[in-house]
DNA sequence: CGGAATCCTTTTCGATACTG
DNA sequence: CAGTATCGAAAAGGATTCCG
């Protein structure tokens, strides 16, 4: 049969927002800013020092919707000058073992993905 | 110590070239012809009607990047009309379980990130 | 059928300046 | 320190037309 049955069906039917998630969650900075507060809660320069080549802006919206998302929290601490830590939350844990994953894929992939990019590169 | 020691310290260091891996192989689109292609082979238009958000020009763009980091081949039947048929690599299925791990997590916690959404929001 | 080429609109982005 | 506001440049995206 090449008709699947409702039971397999349902994997290819991922639904809008679950790959708008994916998209918020798994771009470029959200993913380094994960791994950075997977390790340890940091502060806003911290993160910007811990990921030298994000502009002050991208961190911004970057934790925004990642807060907006449940995966880090905010905490403003009044002081004279303000202090505010980011640090992950249970939800946002969930996370970190797909992303070692997916860094894990990358790793044992990466020459593999170079080779094929040098072969397709030449033939054109 | 707050210092970590190199053994520890080599899973944030994620090399540049990963992530831009990662930004290839998981965007909005790619996501989705993977989903399709470790389902079977398609033609170009069958992908499109399998995927019917995206356009023309997105879906040859995804499918050349992903043609050139190796996780699809295209094929070239030339009848009349050519015929091109696209299937995932063995380097591509690969990436399989880890896009199915990434959908079950977002079925897993949707839920939880929407009422996320709902508190930010609702503050704001 | 499977695109490439073009045009035009729309996000996105970085840089800069300013604020509590 | 931790942002917001603004502006211009750049990149991405959609619609349309054309081609082997």
């Amino acid at each position: 049969m090449l008709e699947t049955t409702d039971a397999q069906a349902d994997r290819s039917q991922i639904t809008a927002p679950h790959r708008e998630l994916l998209d918020e969650v798994l771009d470029k900075w959200s993913l380094q800013v994960l791994e950075e507060l997977c390790e340890q809660p940091l502060r806003f320069n911290e993160l910007r020092r811990a990921i030298p080549a994000v502009t002050q802006k991208s961190l911004t919206t970057t934790l925004r919707r990642l807060e907006r998302n449940g995966m880090v929290e905010r905490l403003v601490t009044s002081t004279r000058p303000v202090a505010v830590e980011y640090r992950i939350t249970p939800l946002g844990t969930t996370l970190q073992d797909l992303i070692d994953a997916l860094l894990g894929w990358t790793g044992a992939n990466m020459a593999k993905v170079e080779r094929a990019r040098e072969r397709f590169d030449a033939e054109a």
